[in-house]
DNA sequence: GGGGCAAAATTTTTT
DNA sequence: ATTTTGCCCC
């Protein structure tokens, strides 16, 4: 049966997937069918050699990714086939569950992300007193990542004049470890560590896999390439899937050697090139093509494709980024008006800041779109706060959630109490331990909100394993009064805060019958799995127009694609202009762009854009230059933006008849502006007995 | 301790 | 231009 699915393949891909003698690097362009490589050798492992499915390990870029992959390949062998797929986080999550004692880690430690990992910096760096001109949180976030992943020493960071940065460093590690949680470089470094200075367990895990996969490897990082080596090296049993010319995570520690080097690397290593696309269109593609030949640093793949030519390149010039939004908004109102589905466009940016006007236009045309990035749903304020409470439940040594809880909703305490309940802790106490020491020295005015505190986390931690996880998320909003806190607060939009929060107990649920997993151990492996989600992960498939940043659109194809904010100092971005490498990143992120589209290319640029509220003016991109002028055909201007541009609500038309809406509670009302579209559109209506109201669309019931 | 105001920061890309 | 932070006063 598997031979008969050989057929499908070229011969290139063929090979590829039937190709066991040495350690396999596929050298996969864009569109070359790569994923159906992966899953068909995998099938053929199974089928052909009968390799257990569960010993082999498949490691992908996103967990959206490796869910697809696990399908694809129950697919192809018509049944669950139990792979072991998993992303390198989660992948070592998993490595240190089973043998987090050898590190000095609990096996229920806690994931941070960077907000949590943000705030304890700024904590500790508060404490030493710390210039914060020189010492900013993030700033010192990345480089104690960077130093996580060997990029450089601690001392390099104190040759440059940051003479406390080892002292900063060596106080969080400290801290994590005191509340046994690790942040994501700890994650590949402390797996690292296990397979690396752990022989027996390396011996272990490198017989128990009988084949790993790797994909998007040009954008593993020297850990990574360390837990690849330490698991295939006995054996080399390991094959790689990547492409140099897509390379563009080198700013957080993706090595490009390791895909260059990758024949040193694993001695008899054999090379296979994947150059036939499948996915672009022939105009598409020549330009693709085009665009990356100015790059020095790659191995080299001239890709083609049996593809139509396809229409040409369309390039659109505004004036100002507003215009170039609407001309963008527009466009995409014309194909869905024509034949094309909105899931079938995307629109993409260098920079998350550029998201705002192209917002504005689709909101004003009325178009649906769903961003991927921004503010993930577990970013969320509420959410944030409801995480917390459940953390500090969870967690008597959660130092970080406790102090985010402490005065939210507002309790009376204040910086004051704040300062004691931190001097607590540090005596070495617990939250909970630290809480009841403070009720008894507080003054009377504090001790009702410390006692509430006390009691939501005596009783949550009674409740955790008996009720239903969405029950424990209601009772932390009951017992918190987040609900009025909320309301009081959010006048504007809190029904849909506390929507969101009942979404995360509907979340958890989901989540629990999914995997099987009960009361704490549940709420653990929960927060531990949306730290580690990923923006792709949460995206929708619904019939919309998706908005992301070039990053975000890696492993992603769509029909039509709009690259916008083709200037020189955005894309290539003006951090980027100072060496060689970096220009050579910038083009391999705008040809991971291109070959995102398959059949219409449509690029936008502005004469003119805002940034930090004032105009500037802009050159158009080096990179336009690069693409054939014959690709392309340029779009005049013709209908203008409406001189009420600045105006970002679309009143009810006059023509029509006014809309009346229902609400459960205020009843009967008139539509008087709606802002946004869908259901989370705003809308201010006129109730008789309750006057204007301004309420999110989907508490509203449209009457006839 | 919290509300109100002025000053300062914001825009690279993210697991 | 808008959002976040920091400071002052009640």
């Amino acid at each position: 049966m598997i031979e008969k699915l050989l057929e499908d393949l070229n011969e290139q891909q063929r090979e590829a997937v039937t190709y066991f003698d040495s350690p396999l690097l596929i050298l996969a362009g864009a569109g070359s069918g790569k994923t159906r490589v992966i899953t068909y050798k995998i099938a053929y492992m199974i089928e052909k050699f009968g390799y257990e499915p569960e010993r082999i390990l498949a490691v992908t870029f996103t967990n959206k990714a490796a869910r697809e992959m696990k399908e694809r390949v129950e697919q192809l062998l018509k049944g669950k086939a139990g792979v072991f797929v998993a992303t390198f986080h989660s992948f070592c999550v998993r490595l240190l569950k089973s043998h987090s004692i050898r590190v000095g880690y609990k096996p229920n430690f806690l994931i941070i992300d960077s907000d949590d990992k943000k705030n304890l910096l700024k904590n500790i760096m508060k404490e030493m007193n710390l210039d914060t001109d020189l010492y900013n949180p993030v700033a010192i976030g990345s480089m104690i990542s960077n130093v996580k992943n060997g990029l450089f020493s601690a001392e390099a960071m104190e040759f440059r004049g940051y003479d406390r940065f080892n002292d900063i460093m060596e106080t969080y590690n400290n801290k994590l470890r005191e509340m046994n949680a690790f942040d994501f470089d700890d994650l590949l470094f402390y797996a690292k560590k296990l397979l690396t200075e752990h022989d027996d367990i390396r011996k272990r895990y490198s017989s128990f896999f009988q084949y790993v996969l790797i994909d998007e490897y040009q954008d593993t990082n020297e850990i990574q390439y360390e837990i690849t080596k330490a698991l295939t090296i006995d054996k080399g049993n390991v094959c790689v899937v990547g492409d140099e010319d897509q390379c563009i995570y080198t700013w957080r520690g993706a090595n490009i050697n390791n895909i260059l080097n990758f024949e040193k690397d694993f001695p008899g290593a054999k090379v296979i090139k994947l150059e036939k696309n499948y996915r672009c269109s022939g105009v598409i593609l020549s330009a693709a093509n085009a665009v990356i030949a100015h790059n020095k640093i790659r191995k080299g793949k001239k890709l083609f494709t049996d593809n139509e030519d396809g229409e040409p390149i369309r390039l659109f010039v505004g004036v100002n980024d507003q215009e170039e939004a609407y001309f963008v908004g527009k466009t995409v109102k014309r194909l869905i008006d024509t034949e094309i589905r909105p899931s079938d466009i995307a629109i993409f940016y260098r920079t998350n800041a550029q998201s705002r006007s192209i917002e504005d236009a689709l909101r004003r045309l009325g178009i649906n779109y769903q961003i991927v990035g921004g503010l993930k749903f577990y970013e969320r304020k509420e959410i944030k706060d409801i995480i917390a409470y459940l953390r500090v439940i969870l967690f008597d040594e959660d130092r970080l959630s406790i102090f985010r809880i402490f005065n939210t909703p507002k309790r009376g305490l204040g910086a004051a109490a704040e300062e004691k309940l931190k001097k607590l802790l540090d005596e070495g106490r617990g939250n909970l331990e630290a809480l009841k020491v403070l009720l008894d020295t507080a003054p009377t005015r504090q001790k009702e909100g410390i006692k509430e505190l006390i009691h939501i986390i005596e009783e949550g931690r009674e409740k955790v394993n008996i009720l239903k996880p969405y029950e424990l998320v209601r009772f932390i909003t009951i017992a918190a009064r987040y609900e009025d806190y909320l309301r009081k607060e959010y006048r504007e939009d809190w029904e849909s805060r506390l929507e969101n929060i009942r979404e995360l107990g509907n979340t958890l649920e989901e989540f629990a019958e999914r995997t099987g997993f009960k009361g704490e151990d549940l709420f653990l492996e929960f927060l531990n799995t949306i730290t580690l989600s990923s923006d792709q992960d949460e995206m929708e498939e619904a019939e919309k127009v998706t908005l992301m940043t070039v990053h975000a659109s890696k492993g992603l194809e769509f029909p039509v694609v709009f690259i916008t904010g083709l200037e020189e100092g955005l894309f290539p971005h003006v951090r980027s202009l100072d060496s060689a490498e970096q220009i050579e990143e910038e083009r391999r992120l705008f040809y991971v762009a291109i070959t995102r589209a398959k059949k219409l290319l449509i690029l936008t640029r502005a004469e003119s854009r805002r940034f930090f509220g004032t105009y500037r003016e802009s050159e158009p991109s080096r990179f336009l230059e690069e693409i054939p002028p014959n690709l392309i055909k340029k779009v005049m201007r013709k209908d203008r933006p409406s001189t009420t541009q600045t105006d970002k609500v679309s009143y009810v038309k006059k023509d029509k008849k006014p809309k009346i809406v229902f609400h459960k509670k205020f009843g009967k009302g008139v539509v008087r502006r709606v802002e946004g579209i869908g259901d989370n559109a705003k809308v201010t209506a006129f109730f008789a007995n309750h006057g204007e109201k301004t309420i999110i669309m989907k508490f509203l019931k449209v009457l006839a």
